[in-house]
RNA sequence: GGACCCGUAGCUCAGUUUGGUUAGAGCGCUUCCUUGACAUGGAAGAGGUCAGAGGUUCGAGUCCUCUCGGGUCCACCA
């Protein structure tokens, strides 16, 4: 192996990388590889039509860093990589390339525009994944699934079949949120409310035999009077109540309606009498069915009205309303036009206002599966992170509403269900059994036709946990690799897909799909923004990993991840500066390292020849090791993080690589050096897998495939422990500081570096004065053993010895050091006396609890002697 | 209209569950330093009425109420 280059080059060792990681598949899960079990997750998939943002780049590599540490934890650690067809979305993408050809969907025909679908996804579908793999993520690459996969598909049909004869898939005309420019219906979570400034249109509404009175309606929507079939006031309505029954002529088209009674009617609003449009609105259209009202539907699918509209036919929605307006106006009969904000509903998609309107679509029967989803959450069965989520999730599934999930639109799993020429409608796995029941119904060979429609996408999206692992086969990995362990994803997909998931999970494998869920932050700007291409301050990861490297991009946003994560560019250097620090410290710990210095164990180390400095680090290293392992546990990525990079940069290499310099010739002190990097270097591989394997592997000497090494023990003999106090020590201490400057002949302001070792009872005292210590005579470590056996394996098996060693060559300024300690004194003669005036108060006295009057007693104690023992150390100043 | 989250140093956040040391960290900033691992570096330092008001308490960043400011989710009053 060469020497470590002298640059650090992240583009260059990456892209190394992952050829090797291609080469070796260090990230396939085999069953039963591993005596630890199998844990998997399962990729959120991207849609095809997407390219890597910044909030995939956190999603991911959250994931990436769970599953390589649970790949070196020993597991048959599986993440399942895909993509989602997401329906509307890609056909939008397909149609808008055809526009610009001067084509269409149906000039071309299903069969045409689904293989320029297919072709389109071919050719760009797999970019995310590209990137994805590019960010460093240790998908399982050969299990890639796509949600229109032939065996995913036979999943969904599967799925549809099976809720059918289950009772719980239903066909029915209702309205449905549809979106007029996809032409499509949506679910209710893919029409978001948005508020808009609108009016509230006042019209008078003339009665039949008395066409000089009115019933006046207020709409926010006037265009779809004309599909109204009644007015409904409340029946305890004394103002209308003489009116019920009565017959109106309808404006504009002198259609004749009737006045119902009807308890939805709220008298305080607007003036109390309401117009029905069953065929426009779900309220009216269920007091239409309440009242076998008509149904008229005034409008094309594309929002342009219809023949119903009378003399506004062929207008656009929207134009329409104006008309109507000025119409009203012109007759007299608008009474007011009343300013009103609202909240109107937009496709999701591409932002149209969506409208509601009456047709006949699938829906999926919420409530059992809904019932059952609560009940494993309540079971415990599932656990929701951060805890406030889980009122979200709760109150979604106890107020759920029935799920359409026909979409008009052609990209997508056609729904399994054919029609014969009488409209009966045969829900089948295939044509040949939908023929065979058809002619099981009728006696002969019928001709059928399938429905035209596809699926919503989350109908397919929803069965990911098993679906990607071969269900409806029962295969030994989909036995042995689900349920999952853990799902990361964000928090805008919890309706659609978490909570659906569940229900499948529970529905078709009898058990919830994972374990944990863990929803993290969106990305934004400095500013708070959501990052978005419209709003032009998106930061492209791609452009980040090229200038700074994929490791410190995913370093750096870990690092920031609190509950929202902001993000500006320069954000990004503290990454790449880690990962420089990471790549210099490496090459100056491998300068001169002798060969039998490369150890893999602590135990090669001889601890009793081992100066105390490298003694100090592996006890540091073995304290961030439980932390960081504590933290991962806990999905705590961010404070896993900052444990470590403290550890590395501000302990490892500022103090201890600086108090090695000038013993490094020691065999015991390269050892220690060298093992604590080299495992250093394991811990942070989940988090920087890149430039850890490449430096690992110079330190090995060999190509590693980190991710399958081991994750390091934590070997508790190392660790320290607190304990209470001893004074003396300090003065101890600082007396010794006078002898070692006499005996090393250093001059009396120049300070000096020291270790001690000292007993367990010194420390509370060190520590409270360790700022100050430090000042005086810079220890840089102190190092504590806990018990007799403790002391007997330390390096001196000596209570209270103090080494000294490296005199440092900056000057202090005596005199100012002298101040400075003084006012700690005072800051410590003032605490204490606090404490004093606390103990004196009666009430404190008489009802804090014992222990902690107890506690405070003792910290007056010490504050007091540790003053006393600082004042005496302000003699040693010379 | 309902529910939730956040407000602590210039910035990003810990600390609040269970009230009890002198409220912490990183970045940034200031000053000084560097010829051999690293200026993508090293050393030292300044910086906070814990958003505001009131309450409970011997004691509040922490518990309660309200106010202000920022954000999110849900929602079929036309």
């Amino acid at each position: 192996m060469p020497d470590i280059a002298p640059r650090y080059t992240p583009t260059e060792i990456e892209e190394k990388r992952l050829k090797l990681w291609d080469e070796k598949k260090p990230f396939h899960a085999h069953a039963g590889a591993h005596t630890k079990g199998p844990y998997t997750i399962v990729i959120p998939p991207p849609n095809v039509t997407g390219v890597l943002h910044m909030g995939h780049a956190l999603n991911n590599t959250l994931q990436d860093i769970l599953i390589r540490y649970k790949r070196m934890q020993g597991f048959d650690a599986l993440w399942m990589p895909g993509t989602d067809h997401a329906g509307i979305a890609t056909q939008n993408v397909v149609e808008k390339q055809l526009v610009k050809e001067g084509l269409s969907r149906e000039i071309l025909g299903r069969e045409k525009f689904m293989e320029r679908l297919w072709d389109w996804k071919k050719h760009h579908g797999d970019t995310i994944i590209n990137q994805l793999h590019k960010l460093g993520s240790s998908c399982d690459w050969d299990r890639t699934r796509f949600t229109m996969d032939d065996d995913y598909s036979h999943a969904v049909v599967e799925v549809f079949v099976t809720l059918y004869e289950r009772g719980l898939i239903y066909q029915g005309s209702y309205i449905i949120n549809w979106c007029p420019r996809c032409q499509t219906a949506l679910a209710d979570e893919e029409a978001e409310h948005k508020d808009a400034q609108g009016n509230l249109w006042h019209i008078k509404y003339p009665l039949k035999n008395d066409p000089s009175n009115f019933v006046v309606v207020a709409t926010t929507r006037p265009e779809t009077m004309l599909g109204d079939t009644a007015v409904a006031v409340n029946p305890k309505d004394e103002r209308y109540t003489h009116l019920i029954g009565k017959t109106i002529v309808l404006p504009l088209i002198n259609r004749e309606i009737t006045i119902i009674a009807d308890d939805f009617v709220d008298r305080e609003f607007g003036s109390g009498a309401v117009k029905v449009t069953p065929a426009h609105d779900p309220n009216d259209f269920a007091m239409g069915r309440r009242h076998n009202l008509e149904f008229i539907n005034v409008m094309h699918p594309n929002g342009i009205m219809n023949h119903n509209a009378g003399s506004f036919n062929s207008l656009d929605r929207f134009e329409a309303r104006q008309q109507i307006v000025k119409a009203l106006e012109e007759q007299g009969l608008l009474l007011k036009i009343e300013p009103h904000s609202h909240a109107v509903r937009r496709c999701y998609r591409c932002d149209t206002i969506v409208e509601p309107y009456l047709s006949k679509q699938w829906f999926v029967k919420m409530k059992p599966l809904a019932d059952k989803a609560l009940k494993a959450f309540h079971d415990g069965d599932l656990r929701i992170q951060p805890k406030r989520w889980e009122k979200v999730y709760e109150n979604w599934l106890v107020d759920i509403r029935d799920w359409c999930i026909s979409r008009q639109i052609w990209w997508g799993h056609r729904i399994p269900v054919w029609y014969d020429e009488h409209g009966n409608h045969f829900v089948a796995r295939s044509e040949v059994d939908a023929k065979a029941q058809a002619k099981a119904r009728h006696g002969k060979d019928v001709m059928l036709k399938q429905d035209p429609d596809v699926l919503d996408t989350w109908f397919s999206s929803w069965l990911w946990p098993f679906a990607t692992l071969g269900w409806p086969n029962t295969s030994a990995d989909l036995k042995y690799f689900y349920p999952t362990a853990t799902l990361f994803t964000a928090p805008e997909i919890i309706f659609f897909w978490v909570a659906r998931m569940v229900m499948a999970g529970i529905e078709f494998m009898g058990e919830v799909p994972f374990k944990d869920v863990i929803l993290h932050g969106t990305v934004r700007d400095a500013k708070g923004r959501k990052m978005s291409k419209s709003l032009g301050n998106a930061i492209d990861p791609l452009e980040i990993i090229k200038e700074y490297g994929a490791d410190a991009l995913r370093f750096s946003m870990i690092l920031n991840s609190g509950q929202d994560i902001y993000i500006s560019k320069e954000k990004f250097e503290i990454g790449r500066n880690f990962t420089n620090k990471l790549w210099n410290a490496s090459r100056f710990v491998m300068m001169n390292l002798k060969s039998e210095a490369k150890i893999d164990d602590f135990s090669q180390i001889d601890l009793k020849n081992l100066d105390t400095a490298s003694l100090w680090i592996i006890s540091r290293y073995q304290t961030a090791l439980t932390d960081v392992t504590k933290a991962l546990e806990e999905f705590r990525y961010s404070d896993a993080e900052n444990t470590l990079y403290e550890f590395f940069w501000a302990t490892y290499c500022d103090w201890y690589l600086e108090m090695i310099k000038g013993r490094q010739d020691d065999i015991n002190t390269q050892k220690t050096a060298y093992l604590v990097l080299k495992n250093t270097l394991k811990i942070l591989h989940p988090f920087i897998p890149f430039v850890t394997e490449e430096l690992f592997s110079y330190l090995d000497g060999k190509e590693t495939l980190l991710t399958l090494e081991p994750w390091p023990l934590i070997e508790t003999r190392y660790i320290n422990t607190a304990a209470q106090s001893d004074i003396g020590t300090i003065v101890e201490l600082l007396t010794a500081v006078r002898n070692v400057r006499a005996q090393w002949n250093i001059k009396p302001n120049e300070p000096v570096e020291c270790v001690i070792i000292t007993s367990e009872s010194a420390r509370a005292c060190i520590k409270a004065n360790e700022a100050m210590i430090q000042r005086l005579v810079k220890i840089a470590a102190i190092k504590y053993e806990s018990s007799a056996e403790g002391i007997k394996n330390s390096a001196t098996g000596v209570i209270g010895e103090i080494k000294f060693f490296i005199p440092l060559g900056t000057l202090i300024d005596v005199a100012k050091e002298k101040a400075r300690i003084s006012a700690e004194i005072a800051q410590m003669e003032k605490s204490a006396s606090a404490i004093e005036g606390r103990l004196a108060n009666e009430g404190f006295v008489q009802k804090a609890p014992t222990d902690v009057i107890e506690k405070e007693r003792m910290r007056m104690q010490e504050l007091k002697t540790s003053a006393t023992a600082l004042k005496k150390a302000l003699e040693c100043l010379v």
